[in-house]
DNA sequence: CACCAGGCTCGGC
DNA sequence: GCCGAGCATGGT
């Protein structure tokens, strides 16, 4: 099996749960499944900084680096964030964060995927999330066989757009079936061209997105970060709201993190969220 | 059983 | 422009 070595902050567990993505799992004894396009990953760590992967070196250069975002170091971005904390009064809660964190990376993932993935997160829990993306891949993806199983693909736009309402809805989306149904039509039919995106401001980018029904500030806010890795944007949802509100005093204090800011909703999601279920 | 979940739309001010 | 009800369904 080719091996990888990767000297940085690089924690599978941490990525798999992170919330970000919700297709990525762990199959057995650390072996953990990505999947991005066609592209499927199996990896597992078997040392320090090295690693077993399923593809080939080629395909670890052009898919997965980029994926996981591993031409930035994320140990150098954490010290850049403790550092802006010093001094102030939450300053020791970003040390905790990011050291709790340590090991999340913030993925580009497939816009399409991401786009829908995050219009069907709306008030719904992250193993609620998942179920619904895996059934909708069940439903309307291809299948590839690979050693380790069958998996099922996410459907592409006009896969997802010959679905049904009805079926939708039957998938437990209950009223955001509508929305995917017409999300997926509108990229589809080019109504909205998800590639030519890359190229907008983020603010531009956030209002094209915002223009589907079903897509409001948080979830547009989720796909420039998760899609098109718009690091400076900054998602607010339950999680980081409260944060804001029992952590921070009330201040939001993301603004003067420039575009590490969506990195440290991140770790303040997954820190608030996981952290203090301990007690 | 309640209460909450990576919120949004729509109607009423 | 801001505010709040209503929304379907599953997890805990």
């Amino acid at each position: 099996m080719p091996k990888v070595t990767i000297k940085d902050d690089f924690d599978l567990r941490k990525i798999t749960d992170s919330g970000q993505c919700f297709r990525a799992r762990e199959l057995k004894m650390g072996t953990f499944r990505f999947i991005t396009g066609r592209n499927i990953l199996y990896i597992k760590k078997v040392d320090e900084e090295s690693y077993d992967v399923s593809c080939e070196p080629q395909e670890w250069n052009s898919v997965w680096i980029p994926y996981f975002n591993l031409d930035e170091n994320y140990a150098d971005i954490r010290a850049d964030i403790v550092k802006l904390g010093e001094g102030k009064p939450y300053g020791e809660y970003l040390k905790a964060a990011t050291e709790f964190g340590a090991g999340i990376r913030i993925l580009r993932q497939e816009t399409f995927e991401t786009l829908i993935s995050f219009i069907i997160s709306q008030r719904k829990n992250i193993p609620a999330i998942r179920k619904c993306v895996e059934q909708i891949c069940k439903l309307s993806g291809k299948s590839v066989y690979t050693p380790q199983g069958v998996v099922s693909l996410f459907p592409k736009p006009n896969e997802l757009a010959g679905v049904s309402v009805f079926d939708l809805a039957n998938f437990a989306l209950g009223y955001r079936g509508a929305y995917v149904k017409e999300a997926a039509q509108k990229v589809n039919d080019c109504i909205i061209d998800l590639r030519s995106l890359k190229d907008y401001s983020d603010q531009d980018l956030i209002n094209e997105l915002k223009k589907l029904r079903g897509v409001g500030d948080k979830i547009a806010d989720c796909v420039a970060l998760y899609a098109y890795h718009r690091t400076s944007v900054l998602p607010i949802d339950v999680w980081i709201g409260r944060a804001i509100k029992e952590d921070f005093n009330g201040e939001n204090i993301f603004a003067q993190f420039g575009d590490k800011a969506g990195i440290l909703q991140q770790y303040i999601f997954y820190y608030k969220r996981l952290a203090e279920k301990e007690y």
